[in-house]
DNA sequence: GGCGTTTAGTTTAGGTATAAACTATCGACG
DNA sequence: CGTCGATAGTTTATACCTAAACTAAACGCC
């Protein structure tokens, strides 16, 4: 197997070490977000946001509020307009307005969204065993550690920004 | 400070390991860039893609083909030619023909393009730094193994896919 | 009750990504 | 040589993303 030459090749040994973490972090990232998307696609013709959407309703069967969504999905609300659209158009959600408030609405999934979920879900999580399981528990475990400190990390300087 | 509730929330605790790995790896991902990409946009005016080419183009003075740009950057070629459409438009890079094939183009960075990167540069592996310092330098060190092995596995995946 | 501010959600304009179809050139082989 | 498959790059259609402007309803406070 030839050296990959990627995002990585702008780092070189003199760039500090922050840099050269950030694009590797990247660039596996890309490389398993490529994958299941593309696998999404070809299994169920849908989209990794899709999912991702779908996958918030279904751990909260009570339904969400579009604003809920755009946090969980980390995405501002504009997109979720957008996604929430092609969802109910596909009739995997349902939407109603929410108790007390007209403003808001609140999402949930359909029972064909409901019926069609679990299998993409268990096809996912294949998918991403398979993606990581270059690494033993032992290495899944001190990467999650060492993503969670680096996580508070990111929060924190955001309050910080925010203020 | 309040827990944060955002794409990790998909993941309970009956989930895979793996799972978790990759919604906090996506996380991190999704949070440096997003605050580099607020930061190029408020110092310069320009976004990620962009920089990254550029970045291409400074590691490779002597010039590369859009293809070459293309894979380095891991996206496909139209939108290369969109980006360095913009990069010529701003007056950052130059494109010739190549010597001896006039289908390929060689991009290089014009005589503004190195005198603009420089600054942008050295902003952007502050931020980085920034970013990344809430991990100590061994931290920093495990993680970038850790990630190396995981990459590793992708590509490995990835040439297996491809047969 | 009425007025100004906040909040929920949508719309719009612009940038980046893909896949797939297309043009033009190159290069190998009979 | 001439044809034909591979390669370099562009274009098109579609999806996602953001920021910012917008509508409508709710809230707070006198």
């Amino acid at each position: 197997m030839q050296p990959v030459v990627d995002l990585e090749s702008r780092a070189t040994h003199d760039d500090h070490l922050s840099v050269r973490v950030w694009l590797r972090l990247l660039a596996c990232t890309n490389l398993v977000e490529s994958r299941v998307s593309a696998e999404l696609r070809d299994a169920f013709e849908t989209t990794l946001p899709r999912f991702d959407f779908l996958s918030q309703l279904e751990r909260n069967p009570a339904g969400l509020r579009m604003t809920e969504i755009s946090k969980r999905m980390m995405v501002t609300g504009g997109n979720i307009t957008r996604i929430a659209d092609q969802l109910l158009s596909e009739g995997l959600i349902s939407r109603t307005v929410a108790p007390g408030d007209r403003r808001a609405s609140i999402v949930r999934l359909s029972a064909a969204g409901r019926r069609a979920f679990p299998e993409m879900a268990r096809r996912h999580e294949r998918w991403i065993v398979e993606l990581f399981g270059g690494l033993t528990e032992t290495e899944r475990t001190q990467l999650y550690a060492l993503l969670a400190k680096l996580k508070r990390h990111l929060n924190a300087l955001e309050s910080d920004a925010a203020r």
